[in-house]
DNA sequence: AGTTTTCGCACCTAAGTGATAAGT
DNA sequence: ATACTTATCACTTAGGTGCGAAAA
């Protein structure tokens, strides 16, 4: 009743993709077409739209052939779609329907390299009421996408753990719980719905995702609480409209160094410095000799080799995400002639920090100190050398700090790929980053050797069906990789028990281009808020019922839903909770993707999921589950190995902090019920146990 | 064998919306699924996206139940798209699949006084090599919309005569004929498509096209002559995916006062003031005290509205174009509380100052001075005063220069609606308004009389069978609105004889919001590089050729073909030229729309086609065909007199200068054929003669 | 008293604008 | 020399930055 056993008993096909230390997942699925529709709005309008722009070049390719069935898929009858393709012209396949093709996303981070300078000092990003960007731009690149089908692209930053932290001595330290969480939003990339071919022509970034600490936000901007560690997630959805959005699958991916504490001010004078070294709006406050800084001191690095010099390169196909303005954050892709300007050092052979894994579990019982020492450890000392070098030899060579010239790199995607697959390979070896040695010294070494350590994103991909019971909890497990000094596997596990329908946009994301509908809101099956889970009742029949949204405003970025609560006084079938983390996936090259995970990536059938938590009737409340399946990869363990999960439970992974189940604070009590019910099914997919009923933070380790 | 009569013969309906002045042309047509797809591009990819932007509020209103059928129409299948709506939280109407509602699209141009006043002057646009904005932005306020249905907005620029000018004595000459004509594009509005309801929220601008003289452009900016006079051109279609663009119905909406002529400096220094008054960017040129203003003068007018004013009003609602950097320009929405700002007058009964018509074609015999006069009257004298009492009277009062106001006014579409009606119905008058009076004195009388003078937009409907023989060319007759000194009819009758596959787009429209696939081209019948025109061969069968297209690059803006000739080598199906424009329609009211010409407003069944050129051989080919069918009506014809031409050739126009027909330059031989054929075409199609062997431009007039 | 948040500010990027002077 | 074109410039809007003082 819980869980229909066919999600676990599923044939399991090779999960990981060969070598690339990426999820394998073939996608079979039909659009889903004959998917009960329920409830959605569509009432968006057309409004203030930058406009959206084509690089010059981007249809120099021969024409595909697919655009013919890209063109099905738009609505024309698929029998029409081809006729009397002009031979002569023809550079293309075939002209069969092309049903469904398989793809096997693979997916790394941008500008990896700044991104580990970030973190190594512990990330923070400034959230203010008017909204802010992220700095070290989210950014990824993509392969291995059907280039005829269509996909939303989104991303959504959930809590990292379940701790409030403050800046204590030079340093983060927890204090005390996590603070309630604020709504939920989804940012969908206003680009979507496009082919797979659009997005993986450049990077896709994200930079019209804006951070707010403001709770009444009208925008649809990320909110956050202030002194929160937040994870990023980025998720590839295979639909051609917005509307299939709840009844598709997620694939997520989890970047561990991406991870960040939300402030409202900065409170490391190093994380500060390497802004202003690297974001160019913030170049006024560089020590170039103009005087008026003072705070700065000595904090400028010479030989740091800013981020916006490796951007800029290519000044013509900006970002898929790029805004006006977005002036260096989006300019290494890899369509320009020069490359992408970005962590050149990422694509080489990853260095294989891997095998931190053990080491993090090792460090279960601090949870407080990891939940501080995770993102900031800014003083603690873990050489970071020793990696480097060997990443540099397989790459071409080690990009001098001025380079300019990482054309020759950014343009081999498939290097990058490949280095990640090699990265797979090398999980054996663990090795300990010394963090950031204090001041200039870590940030000189910053682009070299961070630049590759072994973080890899960690993936998960569920499939929904309509009816989904209960909806099945999966953890996305954060490849926890022992960069430098990983201090563990975050508690990533955060609770995703979202309310499906809060999704953000970028503006006018959902007016135009085939987004115009509004998705407002998206069904979901049980009233959870009526004490009953979702798996129970109307959950399991797959008769969502539709609902609309009162939504109060639309934003620029998204359509916020009013708080939990109150707002769906009527039952509706959520489609599954997406996997709260699992703790840290120490292998840097198995964490690249959960998919690994035998259950999870099992290609059919595959857990649909909204990567949000059921509406619940208080926001406190939103975080009732904490996934106890924190389905971490073993330490080692090969892609095959991971298949002997397949439809038990699997191996428990050793890390007790993964999943925080359910945070005390938000559980009602009929939602305790459905929270049971959630974690049963929870073990169940993942396979593995979730215990864990404290909370990791007991309150201030200090 | 030309063309089907079927065309000719069909049941006419009322063609005219009862009081409107719009075009009544119910739509019925299905989307369509089972036309034949034949050559489609679909490569674009994902770059460089300014975001979308939906403003607050926009999804405030109650859940349209429409969002469900826009699902349907999205793909999903419409059994599918309703189910268990939560009635307790359902404001919305029915659940029914909606089928086709019809619509009634009545198009206002926004900033009309502003308009009008640049008109008086004669407008010039700056077209530089980097790509310049058209300063009076095109933006266009839309009712009468299926509010569920899909459309795709686009927008072009075709000339607006065949002569080339110079500025001579502080006034535009004709300077010859017109030099070969640049590659058409087309620029479909990044928005889309959206729902009708979307487009009807707020006015939609068109601030992305930009004009650049550079041939080679590679951003699929609009391309123009220098020296040239230019149309722009509203186009509405019905259609949910861009890949049906080529075989759905164009509705073309014309508005005279928007001609312009292209320059790379400004000539008329009362038009350089006149957007320095204006322009919020180029506020850095105003008198104000700051020195450093030589060339200026005494043309700054103190009284005078600047249009900045007027915007600024609604910050939050953006226009549906605006993009990051559109400062002032699309800020008079309607949708903001304060309402658009522009111009109010525009909406008040306008003023008829129609019947010009007659007195234009009555000037037939002076092209050269015509083609001059009719957008640089910054020297002559016409009493603009006649006409503006009186609309003024209808309109709710003259707003004052510095007004803010206009919010009340603005507010009420249904006015402007209604305004447009009454300017139907009051084309008995003709009025010949006093150009622009010199200096500043016109420039006062400018947003008083000049802002409500009849213009009205003209309007085009066709439906292309796939199998369009031939092609169907269709003229928009401008309504040459005697505002002022209309001199006459301009030769709008412009070859529109433009390869259809020359969409230009905003940066980005093609790749995200389902508009992914870029449409780089769309198929055409008969070979016409062969020799053989369209409308033969297989012109004439359903069976169009698809073709692929080899296109050098995609800009941001759009997908520039590679110039005419030589790329495609293969047969092809055009779906049929637009119409080239008819020459101007003197009476303003009846202007409004083409579609009064009963023939071109039958409402089905209705043309279909693609108001671009049929790709010719060489460049200089592309204006073969120039519209002997100056579809133009009558002076003072009714709506229902226009029935009369229905079948026959009808009424022959006076204008002589009308339509062009092929340019001396272009037409090789083989060519010549086909062009004889279309003009056959024409003539059957529109009734009207297409005699006029040479060019209207026999040399400078002076 | 200490920490965190807010606000205005100066400084930046990005891009639109006409003037000007130099080309063609 | 004329007429038009081009590039550079100063100026603008719009918006992203962190600073620093004030507020909470």
């Amino acid at each position: 009743m819980i869980i229909s056993p066919r999600f676990l008993d599923a044939p399991m096909r090779d999960p990981v993709f060969p070598g690339t230390g990426m999820a394998y997942h073939p996608f079979h699925a039909h659009r889903p077409a004959d998917f009960p529709m329920s409830a959605f709005l569509a009432a968006a309008q057309p409004s203030f739209f930058p406009a959206l722009t084509l690089p010059p070049g981007a249809l120099t390719k021969p024409i595909p052939d697919h655009a013919i069935a890209g063109a099905a898929e738009a609505g024309l009858h698929p029998a029409l779609s081809h006729h009397h393709q002009a031979a002569h012209l023809r550079t293309l396949k075939s002209l069969e329907p092309e049903e469904e093709v398989e793809d096997d996303p693979k997916v790394t981070l941008e500008a990896k390299d700044l991104w580990d300078q970030f973190h190594k000092l512990g990330t923070e990003m400034v959230i203010t009421k008017s909204g802010r960007r992220m700095f070290p731009p989210f950014k990824v690149r993509i392969n291995g996408l059907d280039k005829k089908a269509k996909y939303i692209l989104l991303m959504d930053i959930v809590a990292a753990d379940d701790c409030r932290y403050k800046f204590h001595n030079s340093r983060w330290m927890v204090a005390g719980k996590a603070d309630p969480e604020m709504p939920k939003r989804m940012y969908i990339h206003p680009d979507s719905p496009a082919t797979g071919e659009q997005w993986m022509a450049k990077p896709v970034a994200f930079h019209k995702l804006k951070l707010t600490n403001n709770i009444s936000d009208k925008h649809g901007f990320t909110i956050l609480n202030s002194m929160h560690k937040y994870q990023p997630r980025f998720h590839i959805v295979r639909a051609n409209d917005i509307l299939k959005l709840p009844y598709s699958t997620f694939r997520t991916y989890v970047f561990p160094e991406t991870d960040f504490i939300a402030v409202t001010a900065y409170q490391n004078d190093k994380i500060t410095q390497l802004k202003i070294d690297n974001n160019p709006f913030a170049k006024g406050f560089r020590d170039t000799g103009n005087g008026r800084r003072e705070k700065r001191k000595q904090l400028t690095l010479p030989s740091l080799r800013l981020y916006e010099d490796q951007c800029k390169v290519d000044r013509d196909g900006g970002d898929s995400d790029a805004s006006s303005s977005e002036p260096a954050t989006g300019r290494e892709t890899a369509h320009s002639p020069l490359g992408p300007a970005s962590s050149p050092l990422r694509f080489g052979r990853p260095s294989r920090d891997e095998k931190t894994l053990t080491d993090s579990e090792q460090e279960l019982d601090h949870q407080e100190e990891r939940c501080a020492g995770g993102s900031s450890p800014g003083q603690d000392p873990h050489s970071p050398t020793p990696f480097s070098p060997r990443g540099e030899d397989r790459v071409k060579e080690r990009p001098s700090p001025e380079k300019k010239d990482d054309y020759p790199e950014s343009r081999k995607q498939s290097d990058s790929v490949f280095s990640i697959r090699n990265l797979e390979k090398d999980k054996s070896e663990n090795r300990h980053r010394k963090d950031a040695e204090s001041s200039k010294k870590d940030a000189d070494c910053g682009p070299l050797g961070a630049g590759k350590d072994g973080f890899s994103p960690l993936m998960v991909q569920t499939e929904s069906p309509s009816h989904f019971s209960a909806g099945h909890l999966q953890s996305l497990a954060l490849s926890g990789l022992p960069n430098q000094q990983f201090f563990s596997p975050l508690n990533t596990g955060q609770p995703l028990f979202i309310h499906p329908g809060q999704f953000a946009m970028a503006p006018g994301a959902f007016s135009a281009m085939g987004m115009s509908h509004l998705l407002a809101s998206v069904s979901g099956a049980g009233g959870l808020e009526n004490g009953s889970l979702a798996g129970q009742g109307s959950a399991s029949t797959p008769t969502p019922f539709p609902f609309h949204l009162s939504q109060h405003m639309l934003a620029s970025q998204g359509i916020p839903m009013p708080t939990f609560g109150g707002l769906f006084p009527y039952p509706y079938t959520y489609m599954a909770a997406a996997a709260a983390a699992a703790s840290a996936l120490p292998t840097s090259t198995a964490a690249t993707s959960l998919s690994r995970n035998p259950f999870l990536s099992s290609s059919r059938p595959r857990l649909r999921f909204n990567p949000y938590q059921i509406p619940v009737s208080i926001p406190q409340s939103t975080n009732l589950l904490t996934t106890g399946l924190s389905s971490t990869l073993n330490p080692g363990s090969e892609s095959s190995k991971s298949g002997s999960r397949e439809t038990s439970p699997g191996p428990e992974h050793h890390n007790h902090k993964a999943g925080s189940s359910q945070r005390s604070g938000s559980p009602k009590g009929p939602l305790k019920e459905s929270i049971n019910e959630l974690q049963n099914i929870q073990r169940l997919v993942s396979g593995l146990e979730s215990q864990r009923e404290s909370s990791p933070c007991r309150d201030s380790p200090k």
